[in-house]
RNA sequence: UGGGGUGUGGCCAAGUUGGUAAGGCACAGGACUUUGACUCCUGCAUGCGCUGGUUCGAGUCCAGUCGCCCCAGCCA
């Protein structure tokens, strides 16, 4: 399936074996750049999937972690262990190669001295508001700073102030010397370090001036002589700055950046700023909620990292800005999961079903196979008696043309056990139903007629006497539209306030309450769930849905 | 009105020196079916943003034109 032949290669992979094929590189080095300041979402994924996967195509390559932990303002250790531990479900092994921006705080220190000792940085003492106007717009070049021309002596001790904890924040900060003039606004002296009175979680007290992004990320990729270094569309503007400071700079090494698009999903968000907002304002129940895009919430929700990997493997890389649909993630897993979980009988809504001519005291025990896909999994034995449930949506008083499942008269199958055939409709006071009377044919055992009849309809059931309650999580798209916020505004009021559903009274063949936490199976003729790893506990599973099996006959309904 | 990108079917996406539009998802038919699932067949761009041009021949070359995305943090 995922076959990265010869001509199929990306652009980036085409790239790379261009470099290799010249001798330009022996190998490759990649990486991936985190800023620990909210969890990774599968976006980030396809980042890491492109910069781990290069590196496992190549012989002798190497892929690094490099957290890029340059604001202290912002970036907190949980989100350090969060994404480690993300790295790590989705099969990362990044071995000895774990770095910290900050680890080259005092090479970065370094550098800048260089750069004013070269004339190509300066001290600027305009507040931020006059750096702005000082800056122009996309239109208007900008202008020279006034401190912009002082000497070189004087940069290098107000530089030692600002480092020394002298300098009041805000009072001044390191500009790179490039053209106010550019046509390219990351040209126009973009300031390289600020004064942040604030405690690093790794340098602790020791600085009280940080780097900025586009100084640290460059000479960061050279001090670890990454080859390729690969980032989204929106640092195209950024890679002539990038090149700018390796240029001037006695680095080890000079990588080449190369932008892709990011990836977006329809029917979410996918912008730490977004998520971290539906979180703070309780809109879902946390970073892991099942609904979420990121990649804890994937892994509650009962994805696979080899579901996401595949999906991820497929999509393509370019550079067109695109939206890919969320259902191509769900082909992934449904895929997966066909193969690979036991199938169970649950039954959601239940509906009771009383079969009038089975004896009260009879009992039978039916063998089902627990995953028809797969041989080796074994079979489970089933009980079935006089009282039973079947979902109630299996049930219809007066359906619909080419409903094939239960009504009066009709006769269906009840999986591996029964014919039955409905005869009487008992409700309550106030219509609605309460309970199904039918008949089964007492010949039908295992669920065919002796008389080769075909029946259509199959439906799964749960013995009233034997199953067991259980609770399942049903979830549906976080958000009502494609591209939340687009037409109104605000992608909060595009929330689908009905994805999350607790179905308390399911009932379950009794052999699940088993089931270990982390473990997925196929509620038959529902779709595969995933039980919950926090909220389960010893003897009392909790489901969460993953997703569920395509569905032909609602499709059919709708026309 | 500045700069940087980008436009191939509903959604992704191949298309290497111009030679007559891969593949996946979705969708529509059909087969099979004790999951209306899975699986298996079949169909699905006379056209590659648009207009001209070069050429025997253009998605691929040239010119022009339109659309969309990104950039004015002491964020990354």
């Amino acid at each position: 399936m995922t076959e990265n032949n010869e001509r199929n290669l990306d652009f980036i992979r085409e790239i790379i074996k261009n470099d290799l094929e010249s001798g330009k590189h022996k190998t490759t080095v990649t990486r991936f750049p985190p800023e620990p300041n909210g969890f990774l979402h599968i976006g980030h994924a396809k980042a890491i999937c492109l910069n781990y996967g290069i590196s496992k195509e190549n012989e002798g390559a190497r892929f690094h972690l490099r957290f890029d932990d340059t604001n202290p303002e912002k970036e907190e250790v949980k989100y350090i262990e969060a994404i480690k531990k993300d790295l790590e479900w989705l099969g990362v092994d990044w071995g000895e190669n774990l770095f910290y921006a900050s680890d080259y705080f005092d090479k970065l220190y370094e550098y800048a001295i260089i750069l004013i000792k070269d004339g190509k940085a300066y001290v600027d003492e305009l507040n931020a508001e006059e750096i702005r106007e000082y800056r122009g717009t996309l239109t208007k070049p900008g202008k020279n700073s006034p401190y912009r021309d002082r000497n070189i002596e004087e940069n290098l001790e107000l530089f030692e102030k600002m480092r020394s904890g002298e300098v009041e924040e805000g009072k001044m900060v390191l500009r790179a010397k490039i053209d106010m003039a550019s046509p390219n606004i990351n040209m126009r002296d973009p300031v390289i370090y600020r004064i942040k009175n604030i405690h690093h979680p790794r340098t602790g007290d020791k600085w009280c001036i940080y780097p900025m992004y586009d100084y640290t990320h460059c000479i960061s990729d050279a001090l670890e002589n990454i080859t390729h270094s690969l980032c989204t569309l929106e640092f195209e503007d950024h890679r002539p700055l990038y090149d700018w400071f390796l240029d001037q700079l006695p680095v080890p090494s000079h990588p080449r950046q190369i932008e892709f698009a990011r990836l977006n999903l329809n029917y979410t968000v996918m912008s730490k700023r977004h998520l971290l907002k539906l979180v703070e304002e309780n809109h879902v129940d946390g970073w892991d909620d099942p609904r979420m895009p990121t990649i804890s919430g994937l892994r509650r929700r009962g994805y696979t990292s080899a579901s996401i990997w595949e999906f991820l493997s497929q999509i393509g890389l370019a550079k067109v800005v695109s939206t890919v649909d969320i259902g191509l993630l769900e082909y992934f897993i449904r895929q997966e999961l066909n193969k690979t979980s036991d199938r169970v009988l649950v039954v959601l809504d239940p509906l009771k079903v009383v079969i009038t001519n089975y004896p009260d005291d009879k009992e039978d025990e039916f063998e089902l196979p627990n995953n028809p896909e797969d041989e080796n999994a074994g079979t489970r034995k089933v009980k079935f008696t006089k009282e039973l449930y079947i979902e109630r949506g299996d049930f219809m008083e007066d359906p619909p043309k080419k409903f094939f499942r239960l009504f009066p008269g009709k006769e269906v199958r009840l999986k591996s056990a029964y014919l039955v055939r409905c005869n009487d409709v008992i409700k309550d006071d106030n219509g609605n139903i309460t309970e199904i009377h039918c008949t089964y044919d007492p010949d039908s055992k295992g669920g065919s007629a002796p008389d080769g009849r075909k029946v259509k309809g199959t439906l799964h059931w749960v013995s009233a006497k034997y199953g067991k309650k259980i609770e399942v999580r049903m979830f549906d798209r976080l958000f009502n539209v494609e591209n939340p916020g687009k037409e109104t505004g605000d992608y909060i009021d595009d929330l689908n306030r009905d994805s999350k559903k607790v179905l308390k009274n399911s009932i379950a063949e009794p052999g699940i309450l088993e089931a270990e936490k982390g473990k997925r199976f196929q509620f038959f003729r529902h779709g595969y769930f995933f039980s919950d790893p926090i909220d389960s506990t010893e003897g009392s599973p909790v489901f969460n849905q993953i997703v569920s099996l395509k569905d032909t006959w609602e499709k059919v309904k709708k026309k």
